[in-house]
DNA sequence: CGAACCATGTAACGTGTTACATGATTAG
DNA sequence: CTAATCATGTAACACGTTACATGGTTCG
């Protein structure tokens, strides 16, 4: 039950459409809420008969029609209790880790060759996070609200450090290793 | 497509029951990729019906009764196939950042008790790691699969680390935030 | 006008979760 | 013998993914 509150803190940012919503995912809070059109689309209408948003009356008939939802009252006080809600931490699933606990017994046979393809792509989204640091976060800015996001923004850069680490230390350890 | 993967790693290992998966699942392979008991009845079937394993002739009557896989060379060979092939890394989800990310926009109200909670549960499991560390993982054990076991070991290692610090550095901003 | 693209959706399916059902075994 | 527990499952639903459908707008 975490996509429609993800929706929600989006349009309470700024009234949008179910396409602007998708892109606006692809980049900030799809970093760590990602989610397709289709899955959107459903959850504005859910929502919607929910009464937490509703649609801007500007234009709203048939297909094809740009439709923007904002946030009522009811869907912020439910934002509120979600987030201010106990919720335990669901346990991570991480495939590549998966594949490395079966290399251990199947071999490692073809597997360095994509560890270095993880590596490249962690370095690049690390880039990507940084300038997003240094373009959104000058120093200096200290309301709440820069803090908070700038929190939020720091864990990926470290979770970006820390992959891009692990997976160097692998490939060493890969080096070392009797082929398959 | 991963926990038929996650189950014919763990059948490799030592062939098992059902229960047995499920209780293995909860330590080892479970800590980054976790699985119901219902979940793996379910995919035992399928993999059985796609003749990748198959129940030892022990005892298989009705329910209720214990019975036993193992892995037949088809699913060793689907095991290496899937290792070995290139995946794309799925972007992580994150509810806690997402409840970060809403606190941003409608105030941090009963957030910071929970974060205290997460830091404690990710301390935990920290020293359960390190624990798990020092008992099976002794310097000088430089097999082949000792090696990747530790890898994978020492990401968790590292990924809690990570939780831990960076949760301590969320509590000491949300000190200096004014409340809600 | 036609092609490309924008925007909103539907349908089918696979995976994960929750609640419950049933037979076998063991402890008191 | 009864209750608790072990072991295997079923059913219903929520969520996520993939493929496709349909109407509107824009540009050559």
């Amino acid at each position: 039950m975490s996509l429609p509150h993800a929706i929600l803190t989006a349009l309470l940012e700024r009234p949008s459409a179910g396409l602007d919503l998708t892109r606006r995912f692809d980049r900030s809070i799809g970093y760590f809420w990602s989610a397709s059109h289709q899955q959107i689309y459903r959850e504005l209408g859910k929502l919607e008969a929910e009464g937490f948003i509703r649609a801007l009356p500007a234009a709203q008939p048939t297909r094809g029609q740009k439709k923007s939802y904002e946030v009522l009252p009811a869907g912020r006080a439910e934002l509120e209790r979600w987030t201010a809600a106990a919720q335990d931490p669901k346990p991570h699933r991480d495939t590549l880790l998966l594949r490395l606990r079966a290399a251990a017994v199947v071999g490692t046979e073809g597997l360095e060759a994509d560890l270095r393809r993880h590596l490249d792509l962690h370095r690049r989204q690390l880039a990507e996070y940084e300038e997003i640091e240094e373009r959104d976060f000058p120093p200096g800015n200290d309301s709440a609200q820069a803090r908070l996001q700038h929190l939020v923004l720091r864990a990926g850069i470290e979770l970006e450090t820390f992959w891009t680490q692990w997976l160097t230390e692998a490939l060493e350890e890969f080096a070392g290793l009797p082929d398959s």
